[in-house]
DNA sequence: TATGAATGAGCATTCATTCAT
DNA sequence: GATGAATGAATGCTCATTCAT
């Protein structure tokens, strides 16, 4: 172990970025096709087709990789929430929610990835900030939803509202890529009902009487 | 490894019992303790007071422990949740909604353990089992407790309301202890927040017009 | 690296007296038949017909095999030392002092392995203790044979002459197997020159004027 | 490994003399500052800020670096020598003799880097001419004070006692840095000490009778 | 039945050296 | 000539598992 979670350098020259793009895609890849077990410096540099000593030419151990790859995924999570953010125009709540959580699904389907980094070494201290970032985007693109449609959603603090909601989609949509999905249940099924449970919590209330 | 995911034979002689358990106990102990990278057959074995070549005469490897422990584990998440069951009696949803957070936090927070085998070993296809019998035994409970109160409630489908409850619950419950916790959200706060949710999730719709 | 330098034990059941004995056989040969550069873990295991995983049940680290080297080897100088102090009896100092010398010098040809040891590693903070060890114990051989020769000798501080009178030994016989030996000069003229050296050291001053 | 030994070639450029230079300095720089561990082709060529392929081609390897420094070393410590000759005049022998082991005593100090580098590699079988080199240089000094001073000594061999001489001081001055320092004996002390085993050794006899 | 010595595949990491640019 | 990306053999060490006693 070393102290240093963070990848040597990012190259400039052409070969070398390749090489460290390979190296980060192979970790991907590992971990996605063989699993968090198989993940070992001396696979993902087989993988990458490349020596395991250009490895740690770019990166000072075994963690930092995987960092790189949870850096490397929530850019392009933050990169598709903007996506989404900028097609929503101003379709109504129960519509914009629906696309919300598809969107996470999707995203979640292309980004079991992350999560998988994510816990893979959940003793990793750097690693809690690379969880942390992701509530966080997820949380700002809520907030910035709700506060587009001031007027259809009942009073209420924001940052509290946004981070139950996110958790309550993240919760259910883990429940379902961790193998709980129920026999009772399809995935759209389920979306729908998610979306029920979003819609009914912040909706304003009918007048009291 | 081995293909045998399961102890080799619950023993029932008292002492081999208490070896059994001794191990089990040893294995939450050292994940408890000492976090989930320092897991080891030897270091159970050592922490059980017990040679590593008895280990294996209980065991056939060191999946099977964890697996073992986290049988102990729903076991006695079962037990907890029938206590909640028996003391939640009559109350008023919102109420009984709140003490089933604060139940699910408290096993949370006594559980973290069952959390952490089952996570620790995610690639290990017999604890998918485990998660799913976490997850049906809460399900059932807030199934239970929401059929007690039919008349306080909209008409609904019972089992998908009961997954979606408790995997939000599940969800926000997660983000806590995985150091997600916010500058602007208390515990408390949460969990208020959370029994808003789940109770405008289920409580009956007024009357259209 | 480990911060233990110690053996993790010095077993006491005969099969595992012997492997333990034969790791630090084979690193003492090693050592001596390959160089200090040879010496790896995975060569004194081999050498000792002992699995990796068996060295490192004995050893924390390969440093410490090396220190187990250097104390079996003062510890086998230290008898060779006794022995020389018996056999030694009244003769007159200069004999004595050629015999220690040949004595010195049998067991440096003989203990070439603890200087290699001893030089090995000797960034290793541990190994210093037993230079001095070593030093110790041939200038306490030194202390003791001056003591029994009172009157031949000068007067004279004890602990200073036996430091002066071992290194010098040390430097000259040390020059002979670091390859120095030069063509002028035969081994046994070599002795006979210090024997003059510690002689003419120690003899009573002739009586001024 | 490669069986050359020594460097390339020593260029006669101005610009690849420096870098040569260079190389050889951040030798030196890394062994004095970082420890014989450190010293690594990659380390040296960084801190010599040079490309690991310019050091390649000027030194066939790593070795070769080191017998550079070596012989770098060598000839300062010649040139040191000189100075001292030429400053020993015609002084009484005991005052120069110390002033010869306070001169190998400051050199050794100064020098501590020519032995840690004729040590670093001692399974070089080329460094084993430097440690000859050194040895010759510091008995020619040693011969040509005690021809200076022809009347004031007995007769004897010079090779042989110049030989003794240089050996037993080198003993003791490696007694000394290499921690071997008594608690009943400071630096001056010993050097006292030397002096008195080294004027003692090389006297006149009295007049037998 | 219990023990613990022994095994060895496997992992993270280093570093001397080469060679295309 | 200089650069530095790339190589891969080698090293220290861990740990699940077996088996003789």
């Amino acid at each position: 172990m070393n102290g240093e979670w963070k990848a040597r350098r990012k190259p400039t020259q052409a070969r070398a970025i390749a090489t460290w793009d390979a190296i980060v895609e192979a970790c991907a890849q590992v971990l996605r096709d063989e699993g968090a077990a198989a993940v070992s410096t001396n696979r993902i540099a087989e993988v990458a087709g490349v020596s395991i000593g250009s490895l740690y030419q770019y990166f000072p151990n075994k963690e930092s990789v995987l960092l790189a790859l949870a850096d490397r995924e929530v850019e392009t999570l933050r990169d598709n929430l903007e996506a989404l953010l900028r097609v929503s125009g101003d379709l109504h709540a129960e519509v914009v929610v629906e696309q919300v959580i598809r969107g996470m699904f999707a995203m979640r389907e292309q980004h079991v990835l992350l999560m998988r980094v994510a816990q893979a070494d959940r003793d990793l201290p750097d690693m809690a900030s690379r969880r942390v970032a992701v509530a966080e985007s997820l949380r700002d693109m809520v907030r910035r939803l709700l506060a587009r449609r001031k007027g259809q959603v009942r009073e209420m603090d924001a940052d509290v509202v946004s981070f139950v909601i996110v958790h309550a989609i993240q919760g259910n949509l883990q429940a379902i890529d961790g193998g709980l999905e129920p026999w009772f249940l399809s995935k759209d099924e389920l979306i729908d009902e998610i979306v029920a449970l979003v819609v009914r919590y912040v909706r304003a209330d009918p007048p009291a009487g």
